[in-house]
DNA sequence: CTAAATGATTCCAC
DNA sequence: GTGGAATCATTTAG
């Protein structure tokens, strides 16, 4: 490798060597002050590098052995070192000393909270799990979606751990590559292993900035997918009959307050096979459109009051309930519970009175 | 195809 | 954090 330099510079010495008369005229001009000894040692050294291409590659490499062992070589060599040190080092070293490592953290951070790096557990994330069982909670149609989630998040994590091998691969290389040419080079030149460490360091620090990038980009992914699998959230399903009559008996028969506690959000949860904000969601849904349109829901309440009253009769017929205000337990008093109840919505309403008649004759009428 | 229904989201006030 | 209100986006009924 460094035989070329050793090549061109032989050449330029037969070069010079062919044109004898030139350098014998340089001589002349400059050591005419100097005395003959001065010009005798250059002509030497001259004729020395002139018939260096002459000498065998054996005779050079004992010369430079000859070089490497003399006693005064370490020496030499380490105040060189220390001249370098003191002169060139010390500038490099002051410089680029911020240090990207916060940045560096978080997109850890980040690509093992999204289960990009970090251990695989059945290619799949903790946060694609959460985000799965918010989106449809038990339910099972939701689980090709959350599969093809799943195999582009894998897909990202083959793509970002070939990636950093490969980085990771071609940095030791490259390392290995100038610590081999550094160690070679310091038996001709100055260069302290601490250097060579340093030198080692700023390798390590370029590899790092482009592993970064790779962790960035793959983050960006992550994040586009992530959204898109959100957006898909918003592709909903209406919640089976069931869900709805559940959650509509609970709604109708807490009519007076049809705010369910923690706990009860998430009993109907369980019994609706959807996640308790999915209940939340319901209950907010229900409330405001009811109180917009009560008249719309009339009947719907009815049938769900009727069917709490014969639920609560036969109950009671049984003699194991426990009364309670918000739970009627006959069917004329379900049907005068919700009365009272819209009365009370009514009243706290700006509708006027018109459709609060139109609304209690409607209550009023199966009485009949 | 259109309008209504419905689950989810967002913004705001408390 | 919770609920009300408005709104979005999709599903369903007619």
């Amino acid at each position: 490798m460094d035989e070329q330099p050793r090549l061109m510079h032989a050449h330029a010495a037969v070069g010079m060597s062919g044109h004898p008369g030139l350098s014998q005229h340089i001589t002349d001009n400059t050591g005419a002050t100097d005395g003959d000894g001065r010009k005798q040692d250059i002509g030497d050294i001259l004729h020395q590098i002139m018939t260096i291409t002459d000498q065998s590659l054996d005779e050079a490499q004992a010369r430079k052995h000859a070089l490497n062992c003399h006693r005064m070589k370490p020496a030499l060599f380490n105040v060189l070192c220390e001249v370098k040190e003191k002169t060139v080092l010390s500038i490099r070293g002051a410089q680029e000393e911020e240090s990207p490592d916060a940045q560096l953290m978080r997109l850890d951070n980040m690509l093992l909270a999204e289960g990009v790096s970090g251990p695989e557990k059945g290619g799949g994330s903790a946060a694609a799990a959460a985000a799965a069982a918010a989106s449809a909670g038990v339910g099972a149609d939701n689980s090709a979606e959350h599969s093809d989630y799943r195999a582009k998040l894998t897909q990202i994590r083959q793509i970002y751990h070939t990636e950093l091998e490969k980085y990771e691969q071609a940095c030791n290389e490259f390392t290995t590559h100038v610590m081999n040419l550094l160690r070679e080079q310091s038996r001709t030149r100055p260069i302290s292993p601490k250097e060579i460490e340093r030198m080692v360091n700023i390798i390590h620090r370029k590899f790092s900035s482009i592993q970064m990038q790779l962790k960035q980009s793959t983050c960006e992914a992550v994040m586009i997918l992530r959204s898109r699998f959100l957006d898909a959230r918003r592709k909903r399903r209406n919640f089976n009959k069931q869900a709805t009559e559940i959650l509509n008996e609970y709604f109708y028969s807490h009519l007076s307050n049809p705010y369910p506690s923690e706990e009860a959000k998430e009993e109907l949860a369980k019994k609706c096979s959807i996640t308790v904000s999915q209940v939340s969601n319901w209950f907010g849904n229900k409330r405001i459109r009811y109180k917009k349109n009560i008249g719309k829901f009339q009947e719907e309440a009815n049938i769900y009051a009727a069917r709490t009253a014969v639920n609560a009769a036969s109950v009671s017929a049984h003699g194991s309930q426990a009364n309670s205000p918000s739970t009627p337990n006959s069917a004329g008093e379900t049907i005068l519970h919700v009365f009272l109840t819209n009365m009370f919505l009514f009243t706290s309403d700006s509708n006027g009175f018109g459709s609060l008649w139109v609304c209690c004759l409607e209550i009023v009428f199966p009485f009949d």
